[in-house]
DNA sequence: AAATATATTACGATTTTTGTATTTTATTAT
DNA sequence: ATAATAAAATACAAAAATCGTAATATATTT
């Protein structure tokens, strides 16, 4: 299979942006070949189905998370300002996506993403830790902060935000995943009265 | 058919918001029953089909603007404030629109709501025309402005709104069309050199 | 010129959606 | 309390949309 064709790539990046928008229960295959400008037959020499172009979506895009993420870290400056930095990225990153494509992941069990994102997501979250985990060496981050902690709730996180309950405080999908991100890394530094231990 | 009974205005409002997200065609009646926690057989009560539940939407959202442009009428401010005012409700009104309600209302075929909407818009169109026409009388707005050509735009103007090729220049479609009232509304006041002739 | 990639068209299979009917359960009015 | 009405739940046939494949035609590349 080329995967690196330009059709190949016309059919995953408008799935991306049609499934960010309005989720994947609500685009259907056809529809995505049509603004592609692909055919149906390209889009199956490409993807069995609609769950295997859900999956290279979810990893385009974490492909494209890790990417950005290890750019930031490769910088040449303090560790606290990188997170500021990869915080601005998830702020960017989380743009206009929408609640429909998140719960689609998490609760469309026909698709069956979850395990997939899950698995996906895992991969990055083990290289933030291993991140993390130098920085709390050298008392960057508090030393009585279990990381396994912050690791857990990251796991859960996207799936307790397609709660439509909780999105109800929110105005956006966005919103909520900033204000996750806020809480996780501004708690994370010791300041004021904490002491390093 | 009880038009006040609460289960009516439970499905009507319910699907008001999935279209006003969504569109019409990415939403099926039984979404909306589920959201409106309404059974099929109510929905059928007082609904025939989907287009007519898109026709009672439209009116319901006319009816909400002419109400709300009624109230800033009968205020006592000036009238270039009142346009102010009536600016700032349209911001608020036309708030996180999708373009696939405006799309579907003026290209489904299916669902021939072009006309309906129309209509309906042609009616506000005339209240506006009148008060317009008095404050052109007193020189409150430029004497030599056709009054018609502004509302000829005005009729257009949604329909012009749902080619995805103009929408890409904007990041919403609220702000395309506070583009288009601003340019109406601030273009019609008398300004600097504009003598009232 | 041959091989390959893609578009077009068609089509059966499946799934979703629609609209109605029937039965059961609440709610309201008398 | 009882009858009348409204609504939910369930089931279901008909229609429409979507899916996935096949066959053929048309470009494109080798």
């Amino acid at each position: 299979m080329n995967t690196n064709s330009q059709k190949y790539s016309d059919i995953l990046s408008t799935a991306k942006e049609l499934f960010w928008k309005h989720g994947i229960r609500r685009v259907s295959i056809e529809e995505v070949c049509r603004e592609a400008n692909v055919s149906k037959m390209t889009f199956y020499r490409f993807f069995s189905n609609k769950a295997e172009l859900g999956r290279e979506v979810i990893d385009k895009i974490i492909d494209e998370s890790i990417e950005k993420y290890r750019e930031i870290m490769s910088r040449d400056i303090s560790f606290e300002e990188k997170m500021k930095e990869q915080l601005l990225l998830k702020f960017e990153g989380t743009r206009e996506i929408s609640a429909e494509f998140i719960n689609d992941i998490f609760s469309n069990e026909k698709l069956g993403l979850k395990e997939h994102w899950l698995k996906r997501a895992d991969e990055f979250s083990h290289e933030v830790r291993q991140d993390l985990s130098v920085a709390q060496k050298q008392g960057i981050i508090r030393k009585d902060l279990k990381l396994d902690f912050v690791f857990y709730l990251n796991n859960k996180a996207a799936e307790i935000f397609s709660d439509p309950k909780l999105l109800e405080i929110y105005t956006s999908m966005q919103e909520l995943i900033m204000e996750y991100a806020n809480l996780v890394f501004y708690g994370i530094f010791p300041r004021n009265s904490n002491e390093t231990k």
